[in-house]
DNA sequence: TTGTATGCGTTATCAC
DNA sequence: GTGATAACGCATACAA
């Protein structure tokens, strides 16, 4: 396993490592024959330059951190994606971080990415949307950020101008909630998220305003949260549809929970959406896959990491760039609602 | 940006750099005083070392790549969320590549992963499900392992022994098969998935060998290949259903495209499983949370990817391991069958 | 066009 | 306990 190193290479070709290092990057005039010479040993033993002893000197990895908080849940995939795509033509590489929605592994990563010499950092998910997030926990964040650029995506430090490109969330929800109005209903519910999550009291707001705005009765049954999943949609819905009065429609924190709930409807004889109209958010690959098709937002996923992997690579420019994007988001009308 | 180093820590401790090294590693007794008065130094900055400076000299960067060909299809955040968990009890980190199954985009990151220093590799999808896979690129796998281990899941190269972990989709096919013979159907069709791909063949033959063996008759109308998509799914059942005399049951290559079949049959008014069956594979969360619920067959996705961790581990740690693992898959019966 | 020498930020091997 | 100093593998300024 004794890795072979440009002396090695610089030896076999009679050469000195300069040689070797001219070749490798082409950054100075070879002789065309030792050129060969030496690209015919590389070859021979398909030696590959350490890239740990050259970014050492380069001071430059090309590597980008992001840290998201599901991989379960199709939106990040589709976000890291945009992002990966705009960071190879960017020449980035990015190291994608599984936080699990966990502010402990949260921190272990953040370390280790600045240890590893990241040069940027795109921040999804966890504390970024907590209400709540201990100050320590911020701390890290604004530390790191002396160092290296951070764009949060969908999220804030409350209190601390940080790059941000976000999907405006409360117009988001009143484009469905506007939606439905129109449709006739005025007995909607609201399905899934966390308090303590910033992006839920946002739709949460929205929600409100919205009804109080129509003067229509915001039931407290009718307002059930819980976390994102499947599962959780389901069983609020069921919750929901266990009461005497249950709502003509429901906007969902998300796909998924909306995608649970739909299943607790007709699970119950409800036909969707004569009996139950039913929105989800984010617009992810499933939405169009359900039966009916689901009515959702789109938050524009890929342009989202896109929009991240720009500004991250302005911001290591050395460019001035505003600090806030935000992404106008889209109704999708399909056949839930 | 001037990032701080050992010797600025030393220089402020009127210490050497070595005792530095001591209390970051403490890999040798140092005076409880200056110990203190070195860590409230390194606190105070921030200081973190440099982990390429470090992994330089150490010869090991604790990192395992994982290739992968799609984060839009969750089987695969599952099985490396499985390595995830692995890896981190075992001390290693994960560099997550997706591929999109692009076999040029397979090769940079092999190459960029052997520059890193990955200490070991994970390979999921593209060239090693490949039933036609150019030599070259075989080749460039062989390459790479003989320099650091290589755990393939549910894939090979052909003619070449590999350490892998893989799901035996031959019992996979045939569990799902004979319960849906069990159920009365002799008209069976097999939908998705794409002849290049050996996972398709693998199902492929099982289902023809358990159709044959049953003496029922396999029309070629009823085998539809396409790729893995719930478009094409659902694209493929439309087809199916439009001829004359469609079979009453389906195997489909995944859940995904069992859940684009399940759309289309559902659309075109038949009731799911009376007048059509379908079963998926993979057992994915979407499996559960579809109407009706979908019947499928576990892969055991974590565990696929946790093995392959383990295998990877013991290959670094020098030890023996037998070079193949095979996981018993598991039929997951539910409302669609 | 090519070679020599030095530095990148750590750790490790010696001495003291 | 602590301090010089030589690696680690590569790039580059400076010479030649």
């Amino acid at each position: 396993m004794e890795s072979i190193t440009v002396y090695d290479i610089a030896r076999e070709a009679n050469v000195s490592v300069a040689t070797v290092s001219r070749v490798l990057n082409d950054t100075a005039p070879v002789r065309t024959s030792t050129r060969q010479k030496i690209m015919a040993i590389i070859e021979k033993h398909k030696f590959q330059p350490n890239a740990l002893a050259r970014s050492l000197v380069n001071k430059k990895t090309g590597m980008i951190g992001v840290l998201f908080p599901d991989s379960s849940n199709m939106f990040f995939p589709e976000v890291f994606g945009g992002a990966e795509r705009a960071a190879q033509k960017l020449g980035y590489t990015l190291f994608l971080c599984n936080t699990f929605s966990d502010f402990s592994r949260e921190s272990e990563y953040l370390t280790l990415l600045r240890e590893r010499q990241v040069e940027g950092l795109i921040f999804m998910g966890g504390r970024i949307n907590s209400r709540h997030c201990p100050d320590a926990l911020v701390q890290e964040v604004l530390d790191i950020q002396k160092k290296i650029p951070v764009v949060l995506i969908n999220g804030s430090l409350p209190g601390h101008p940080c790059h941000r490109v976000k999907t405006n969330e409360y117009l988001g929800t009143e484009l469905i909630m506007q939606h439905l109005i129109d449709h006739g209903h005025r007995h909607i519910g609201f399905l899934g998220g966390s308090g303590e999550t910033t992006t839920t009291f946002e739709k949460l707001q929205a929600f409100r305003r919205m009804m109080h705005a129509n003067r229509f009765p915001v039931r407290k049954d009718w307002v059930r949260l819980g976390d994102f999943s499947i599962d959780c949609g389901y069983e609020l819905m069921s919750q929901t549809l266990e009461h005497r009065n249950p709502p003509t429609a429901v906007m969902c924190i998300n796909d998924y929970v909306a995608i649970g709930a739909m299943k607790a409807a007709i699970s119950r004889g409800l036909r969707i959406p004569e009996e139950m109209a039913i929105a989800g958010f984010d617009d992810t690959q499933l939405s169009s896959a359900m039966n009916p098709e689901l009515t959702t937002v789109s938050q524009h996923s890929e342009q989202l990491g896109r929009q991240a992997m720009a500004i991250l690579h302005k911001l290591i420019q050395k460019e001035k760039v505003k600090k806030l994007t935000v992404l106008v988001p889209k109704l999708i009308v399909r056949q839930s609602t």
